[in-house]
DNA sequence: ACAGAAAATGTAGTGTGCTACATATTTTTT
DNA sequence: AAAAAATATGTAGCACACTACATTTTCTGT
């Protein structure tokens, strides 16, 4: 019974990544967070509601309002109400950003790279699907309904 | 090339498995980190430096002293310098603590392996030793002493 | 059409993590 | 023994994550 400290590495694992990106990107002033909302944004062509940077970071909307707050402030973005819809935010990109967007597309990529670089191409898909199997499992409490679970997650490749 | 994207299923695991875990700690007054340092004091025979916590949780300092200020404030600890070596700090449970310390102490194993339930006990280890593979792997960022690091996470079964 | 539900966002407050700098106490060096 | 280095802790300030509650706008049902 030496496993099961799983939780404890998943937890220093990012964590440890997170810092190291952190650090990396200081220089550009962005975050590890920011930058991939800088990238999902590049993706969506500059352009994306609040709503769908929440659903696709899979984060709280609190969460994406104070990231958005910090990426405005330091001129990343725009943020205006959709006219066609009031209740929605359009977050934009700048045209700062979106030069910067185009290097650091390959930013987290990289860093993901690097983090598995001790690894097997097979390992690495190994690693992919367990860890896909644990997340598609997280919230289904107690409950019976297995596919439950909307599958999020499709467009990170 | 549509694998990769692990950076983004550890953040969301770790992320819902550490909302869940203080979701369930609630009533008890306690998180999840608390719960860590409460069940390492434990074994400690319920004392320890915050050092030595430090060691154990593979966080900063600082997160160290929050969480052990914060503990402290609900009576979980006490925390006074060590005669011996006044540069440390002794944090001690309380009685409260103790007591519920041992049930704590089945809490995390318990959210480990509701985690990893729909693997089966070979894809565990198999995690398990991927993941360690990681971590070990985690601060060589470009040098060349693959050993250097000192094996810490002994203690962790 | 109007009431009520649903959806998107905002605000307040908290916890955990970090870096950078500061302080206090050993330990080591000279 | 005095100076310097190492060790342990403290403080300030930030980023990001959460829950709980509030607000605004749109959609739905009667």
């Amino acid at each position: 019974m030496q496993e099961l400290h799983i939780g404890f590495l998943l937890k220093s694992i990012t964590d440890k990544l997170h810092a190291r990106a952190d650090a990396d990107l200081k220089a550009k002033g962005l975050t590890m967070a920011q930058c991939r909302v800088l990238a999902f944004l590049h993706d969506k062509e500059g352009q994306a509601t609040q709503k769908e940077i929440e659903v696709y970071l899979d984060v709280s909307h609190p969460t994406v309002v104070g990231l958005v707050a910090r990426m405005e402030q330091n001129g990343f973005v725009t943020y205006c109400p959709d006219p066609s819809d009031k209740r929605n935010k359009l977050v934009t990109l700048t045209e700062k950003a979106h030069i910067v967007g185009r290097e650091l597309k390959t930013f987290i990529p990289r860093n993901e790279a690097h983090m598995v670089r001790m690894l097997t191409k097979d390992e690495v898909r190994q690693l992919s699907a367990l860890l896909q199997k644990i997340y598609d499992g997280l919230d289904e409490h107690d409950s019976d309904s297995p596919k439950s679970k909307h599958e999020r997650r499709e467009n990170h490749d």
